[in-house]
DNA sequence: CTGGGGTGCGACAATTTGCCACATGTTCAA
DNA sequence: TTGAACATGTGGCAAATTGTCGCACCCCAG
């Protein structure tokens, strides 16, 4: 299959890059920047969108993308998710929308299109803070302090967490 | 606008139902049971659906409804939201997406098509924490020693949150 | 330059958790 | 009927987390 990989970070391209390709795929990347350009060369059936990238939005460029290539199937990735930009994304066009992190069997799965997570697994708790402080943070564009307010925790709390959780991850 | 309601709360139903009244929508209800009959009769030209319900789920129930009335725009409701019941929905054929609590404002706008979003306020972390914690437990039919293992945490700080929390809310 | 915000960090008391134990219930199958 | 497996309610305690203050430093509009 062949895929192109449309994220900012050139070192999570690369990392996937490897991994689809392990599988058989033909794999391209491209920054968003560039994105339009090699979609039109490279002809993709399945294209991963980053959806927060510093330039031009994934949101942006879906249009245009399956504008190029009709039949591609598109799949939304984001850092951290909200039911709101999932249905934004999909209403604009994208086929499915996927969180990091993902790994390379989701995120293969969801370019093939098939059928994954029949059981929608139970998240933790702790995973569940987790993914809503990050949205929150986003949102409030890593200001840590408006975040903690809004949060309705300390400050010296929320700095804590997440100090406490990136590097597991 | 004609709307159909389809929950199994009759409370919920009727509540809402006097609300839209009010905004000069014509409203009806239906349990999950008689919502395939109620929609062949009243041919609504909106439907709100609450995805998890006793008997059928709201999900099985989409593709009936959306044959019967195929320009009807049918938008789910749920109590708790996941991206991956979002997405669900949405692929199955609804055109939107709530969460509970959503006032009448929302759900108007959305069984009406426009735009909402712009204020979507940010939970704080503990309400997000009792909401996941709710809906687990429902999951676990009120077995708190299985959600607590389901959550991560220990069954007895679940039943010290349970505890806590429920009088003053 | 000054005040208002934001960030990072140390310290400490107040809470909350994790964990074990024990006494009852319930349920199901031998 | 009896026993095993599992659920629930509680008490107690050490360990971890949080809420709060305070202080130093940056940055930026006034």
């Amino acid at each position: 299959m062949k895929i192109l990989l449309i994220d900012d970070d050139s070192v999570f391209r690369e990392t996937l890059g490897r991994s689809l390709r392990k599988r058989g795929h033909e794999v391209a990347g491209a920054e968003s920047q560039e994105a339009v350009a090699c979609c039109r060369h490279f002809q993709p059936e399945s294209i991963l969108l980053d959806l927060k990238m510093p330039g031009e939005s994934g949101l942006a460029l879906l249009p245009q993308l399956a504008e190029i290539v009709p039949g591609a199937r598109i799949v939304m990735l984001t850092g951290y998710g909200s039911i709101a930009t999932a249905l934004e994304a999909v209403r604009t066009g994208a086929h499915d929308y996927l969180t990091k992190p993902a790994d390379a069997d989701q995120i293969e799965a969801a370019l093939s299109g098939r059928a994954r997570n029949a059981g929608i697994a139970v998240p933790s708790l702790d995973r569940v803070e987790w993914e809503h402080l990050q949205r929150t943070l986003a949102d409030c564009g890593n200001n840590i302090s408006r975040t903690a307010r809004l949060l309705g925790i300390d400050r010296r709390s929320l700095q804590r967490k997440l100090a406490k959780y990136p590097p597991p991850r």
